[in-house]
RNA sequence: GUGGUCGUAGCUCAGCUGGUUAGAGCAUCAGAUUGUGGUUCUGAGGGUCGCGGGUUCGAAUCCCGUCUUCCACCCCA
């Protein structure tokens, strides 16, 4: 054999057993969005550059995936644009793959925003690309599964997503925690301090809190140049304690005299109000420490993990007031979460949460005993598949061993036998793998009593 | 992007400080069983030891490069 082929870095091959129980993830996630009156759109897996750049900061701009131009692209570049990257870059590329949904679907709005009718709910499951290094749980490609509402800056569309989370993780059977927080509180926090333009440093160190501890936390952010006093303003939110409730009134006195802090805290209180009539099963956190989020959200942010196995967050998103103001449209706000598919994948196969039905294909099998049986058995098959039974026939009349190992491995629960005998009698042998039981059925009751026989497992 | 780590049959791995023709289990295929699978028995096929270079009489084993995997940082789904 030549070399072997394979496939670029972060990416996967899904074969059939892994794409059935993505499907599976896929079609949960879909009915409830659909549950809730989203709606779906697609766009193109690259987008201009000009769309992709600047949006995610100079992290993720770097991680885009950058698509050569076509022909020969060199020949009109001049020579003292060839000294830079930058300069080379821009020249020789033009296109790149999408890094998120959200960006392209900020694009989508204002490009057709004549032709939406707001508050816009739309759902969106795509891949994206980002050139990150590969890691558990990370990938180069992977599928987000985005809701947004745009044209709206209700709070009840916030606790709605809270919801829908709720729900999807319920019927995928995962135990999660759900962790909420607001950016303008951390605005107001940044400001109490005395710092208002070291938001972003602030927030991405003491997001790192339970992962390195209060020292490490507060070593970063005298690094990133704040006082002792100001390190010392933040300790108690850091280690603010007690029910929601409690924290909110301890945000309050201090940095409820802060407007923008003050807004948060209203905010939060009234999405928590929400959230208590709406009877969330799971559990719902107010996390001061929880900053993550790209550079773009405003408002409420939410981040999703599984209780029972260590994992990045399966899911995450918030309120986001001006995205579309980057291409030419203001004052529109949006709020959205995105569902990450592979890590959900990832943590349901470490539970082993995939239920039978979702990893089962084709429910019964014709074995193949030759010519005149296989036409014997034709009509059958047609009825079978206008009931909407998932049937196939063996294709060769090879040994019935290989033909019923061939249903084991498929984990085909029913196989039907017609051979000389059967055919003379006009009847079929019914065998259910799993017990290894049989019976003879009429041929006139062969489709009713198949149907019987898979009622319970449907 | 920075630092580290791994790579031997389809899969999981052995292979001592370099030394004959590179092994095992599982999986695959064939037969025992020409109309009965998931258990058993017998046998067979399958590897340029990730790829490229170097050191050596001799390299899976040592060195360099490269690709891939996983890990930490960065960032994130």
């Amino acid at each position: 054999m030549a070399q072997k082929p394979a496939i670029p870095k972060g990416t996967r091959d899904f074969d059939p057993d892994v794409m059935a129980r993505r499907d599976y993830i896929f079609s949960t996630i879909k009915e409830v969005f659909k549950l809730y009156g989203f709606e779906p759109i697609e766009t193109p897996a690259m987008e201009n550059l000009s769309t992709l750049t600047g949006k995610y900061g100079d992290e993720g701009d770097k991680l885009l995936f950058r698509i050569l131009n076509s022909g020969d692209f060199l020949s009109d570049v001049k020579e003292p644009d060839k000294q830079s990257f930058e300069t080379l870059g821009q020249k020789i590329s033009e296109k790149g793959l999408r890094y998120d949904l959200t960006v392209p679907f900020a694009r989508f709005v204002v490009q057709y925003r004549n032709e939406i009718n707001f508050p816009f709910k739309r759902y969106q499951i795509q891949p994206v690309w980002r050139a990150d290094r590969p890691q558990k749980g990370r990938y180069r490609e992977f599928y987000q599964c985005d809701v947004d509402v745009v044209g709206s800056d209700a709070l009840i569309n916030e606790a709605e997503l809270v919801q829908l989370v709720d729900d999807v993780f319920k019927r995928l059977n995962i135990n999660v925690v759900t962790k909420i927080n607001n950016r303008k509180v951390l605005a107001g926090l940044a400001e109490y301090i005395g710092k208002p333009e070291a938001l972003i440093d602030i927030t991405v160190a003491i997001d790192k809190l339970d992962k390195i501890g209060i020292d490490q936390v507060n070593a970063e952010l005298s690094e990133k140049g704040l006082s002792d006093k100001a390190v010392e303003l933040l300790q108690p939110v850091l280690f603010m304690e007690g029910s929601t409730t409690e924290k909110l009134d301890m945000l309050e006195k201090l940095i409820g005299h802060i407007a923008i802090g003050s807004k948060g805290i209203t905010e939060l209180r009234q999405l928590f109000t929400y959230l208590y009539n709406m009877k969330i099963a799971m559990p719902v956190e107010l996390d001061l420490t929880l900053a993550r989020g790209l550079n773009y959200y405003t408002g409420a942010i939410f981040e999703v993990k599984a209780t029972d196995v260590p994992m990045g967050s399966i899911c995450g998103g918030g309120r986001y007031d001006n995205l579309t103001g980057v291409f030419g449209m203001p004052d529109v706000s949006g709020v959205g979460i995105s569902f990450g598919a592979d890590r959900i994948y990832d943590v349901m196969q470490n539970l082993e949460l995939f239920p039978d039905k979702a990893i089962q294909s084709t429910q019964i099998i014709f074995l193949n005993f030759g010519e005149k049986e296989m036409t014997y058995c034709l009509p059958f098959l047609k009825e079978l598949r206008a009931k909407g039974f998932r049937v196939e026939i063996f294709p060769d009349a090879a040994k019935i061993k290989k033909q019923l190992r061939y249903t084991d491995q498929k984990r085909i629960p029913i196989a039907v036998m017609a051979g000389e005998s059967e055919m003379a009698a006009n009847q079929f042998t019914v065998k259910q793998m799993q017990s290894g039981e049989q019976i003879t059925v009429d041929a006139e009751t062969l489709v009713e009593k198949l149907g019987e026989s898979l009622k319970d497992r449907l």
